[in-house]
RNA sequence: GGGUCUAUAGCUCAGUUGGAUAGAGCAACAGCCUUCUAAGCUGUGGGUCGGAGGUUCGAGUCCCCCUAGGCUCGCCA
């Protein structure tokens, strides 16, 4: 049942106000103690020429305001206060998720909607790097959660793999490529050629030349050098994949660069031909003074495409073959005015679905003392962390299984380690908002205590061990519907039933704001209340059986709702740890 | 210099269209395992919300100015 609705319903009934405009006014308490949903008088003083506190007052002696389901309502200061019926609360919040299982918190808002999601998209032949992860995570997040809501998601990998950079990489490789070198380990052997590239152009520029008619010969279609670049792409897409399946990461398609650079001239005479392009300095640009923007530059002077035009080409591909309803883009936010131009492009170019383009910006990975560079090698490998973080998991759990009389096998330890890690890793990604940069300390990373990804897992972990306990002695939660669940009513358990009824609507905010840390932000909240309610009241020897019964309900919720937020962010359960 | 974002507890961060006593986690200190997993729980200390002004019944939140910092500003992506 919908209370808030039905509460501005009455509400509107009394003071003849519009009910929407009620139900938009009323809000949640900050503390608890003051009931569940309160109605601010403020709006009406100017009306009724009274002071607010005197509304509040007359309105809480309304008869219109008595309902079964409420225990009381109470006028505080300018504010009346209504409070739910623990019983009933329990009752409804309880039946809904037991009903829903591992989906609560679906929706179908999105309405088979298509959205286009692109993200993670690096550089073929470089090293994938703990700034590569957050939109790697940021977008996987996402696209679970718009599906979650009912969208048709795609997702799209936009690979870095085009340009000069690979005629300096065919040149590269034939002087120094080692084969073996490249068999065994692709992304080290490429970076290693391309970084002697670099330190032998200095002094060589035959070599910028020679690069430069390769990766002409390259987009002229030779053979050679296209096979290479083939080569080059496959082996670190192969190296990539294995990143992506550990993770759990899937992409619908890897249309990098290379795939629309064919597409370009089409878009380039679709310009000229709406006569938006203008010569300046030799290139050929898109004004864009009415959007506030400096202009677009789509060829350049010397007639070859950039960037702009190449994601032009994409997103309008994008939309001819998917049409879209949203199109977003997972990255950086230096790159904010890049995409504000290309947006502004096509929507004075006249499509009206750039509107709903959306670039959706995060902040950078850096180090506390310095920058994060690759070329002096002050780098972290995404690698090398999620090892360290599931190494460092692996030893906690092997002392802890001491402790708990080695129920674990040395494989299952290390698949929860692997688990648990991970999720470790990605949840200091989606803890906070996107736009922050992130100071990347392993010291913090490898931290399991308090709000990370260990302590979701740990009490979910915790609680289905209850669960297996109780069914291992014929201890059965009630089902959604049985009115029996109206016997939680103490103070813990009625904080943790308002937190997990609260979920859902975390999930619509996240989309709304393209942000999972409201997801984020609501499980560890549920933990928390859960943890408070674990340390305070036995399930498992409860008063009656009633109560044992209905508290093994409230676990089956809670593990439902950490299960299906922790899936949103990306991050797996296990069942003990 | 233009644009843009940020500034909240010692640290990392929340704070919804302006509303009730500004909240979490970490760190510090003091407690809790013969009881369902202590990766847990309880308590304590810690704040002129960067600074000044303005708007109003009311401002961490909105407007203006200032300070500090990040990112960015046509032929790299």
């Amino acid at each position: 049942m919908d209370y808030k609705n039905d509460i501005a319903n009455r509400i509107a009934k009394i003071t003849g106000l519009e009910a929407q405009n009620v139900y938009n006014l009323i809000e949640i308490p900050p503390q608890t103690d003051m009931g569940d949903y309160a109605f601010p008088c403020f709006a009406l003083a100017k009306v009724l020429r009274k002071a607010p506190p005197m509304i509040a007052a007359e309105l809480v002696n309304s008869d219109e305001l008595k309902a079964d389901y409420l225990s009381e309502v109470k006028n505080v200061g300018p504010y009346v206060n209504f409070y739910i019926d623990r019983g009933e609360l329990a009752y409804s919040v309880l039946s809904q998720i037991l009903s829903s299982g591992d989906a609560y918190g679906a929706d179908s808002l999105g309405d088979c909607k298509t959205a286009i999601i692109e993200f993670s998209s690096p550089n073929i032949a470089k090293p994938f790097h703990v700034g590569h992860a957050f939109t790697t995570i940021l977008g996987n997040s996402l696209a679970r959660i718009y599906e979650k809501l009912g969208y048709n998601v795609v997702r799209m990998n936009h690979l870095g793999d085009y340009g000069t950079q690979f005629g300096k990489l065919i040149t590269a490789y034939r002087l120094w490529g080692d084969e073996k070198a490249l068999e065994e380990s692709p992304i080290d052997e490429l970076l290693r050629i391309y970084v002697k590239f670099h330190e032998e152009e200095k002094n060589n520029p035959d070599l910028t030349t020679d690069a430069r008619a390769n990766f002409k010969r390259l987009e002229d279609g030779c053979e050679e050098e296209v096979a290479l670049w083939k080569k080059f792409r496959d082996m670190s897409l192969v190296v990539f994949n294995k990143l992506y399946d550990r993770m759990g990461v899937t992409f619908d398609n890897y249309n990098g660069e290379s795939f629309y650079s064919d597409k370009i001239p089409a878009v380039v005479d679709m310009l000229r031909e709406k006569n938006l392009l203008e010569e300046s300095e030799g290139a050929q640009v898109v004004m864009l003074d009415e959007f506030k923007a400096p202009p677009c530059i789509i060829l350049k002077s010397d007639g070859t495409t950039i960037y702009a035009s190449r994601d032009l080409a994409a997103a309008i591909y994008r939309y001819n073959e998917y049409k879209f309803d949203k199109n977003i883009y997972v990255v950086g936010i230096p790159q904010a005015l890049h995409f504000k131009q290309v947006f502004s492009v096509l929507k004075k170019a006249g499509y009206e679905w750039a509107d709903n383009c959306e670039h959706v910006g995060f902040g950078l990975v850096k180090f506390k003392d310095g920058k994060f560079s690759t070329r002096d090698g002050n780098i972290v490998l995404l690698e090398d962390l999620l090892n360290e973080a599931v190494e460092k998991t692996y030893e906690v759990i092997v002392e802890n299984n001491k402790n708990r009389g080695n129920e674990l096998t040395e494989e299952e330890m290390r698949e929860i380690a692997e688990k648990v890690g991970l999720g470790a890793v990605v949840y200091t990604y989606v803890k906070s908002g996107r736009e922050r940069d992130i100071f990347f300390s392993w010291e913090e990373m490898l931290d399991f205590e308090g709000d990370t990804a260990p302590y979701l897992i740990y009490t979910y972990a915790r609680t289905r061990s209850i669960l297996r306990k109780a069914k291992a002695s014929g201890l059965a939660p009630f089902e959604s519907g049985d009115e029996a669940l109206k016997v939680l009513s103490s103070e813990e358990e009625y904080q943790l039933i308002r937190t997990l009824a609260d979920f859902p609507e975390s999930i619509s905010k996240a989309a709304n704001a393209n942000e999972p840390f409201m997801i984020s932000r609501q499980i560890s909240t549920c933990a928390r209340s859960f943890n408070r309610f674990y340390n305070n009241s036995s399930i498992l020897n409860a008063e009656t059986e009633e109560l044992k019964r209905a508290r093994l309900s409230l676990c089956e919720c809670l593990c439902n709702t950490l299960k299906s937020g922790l899936n949103l962010l990306g991050i797996d359960v296990v069942e003990r740890m």
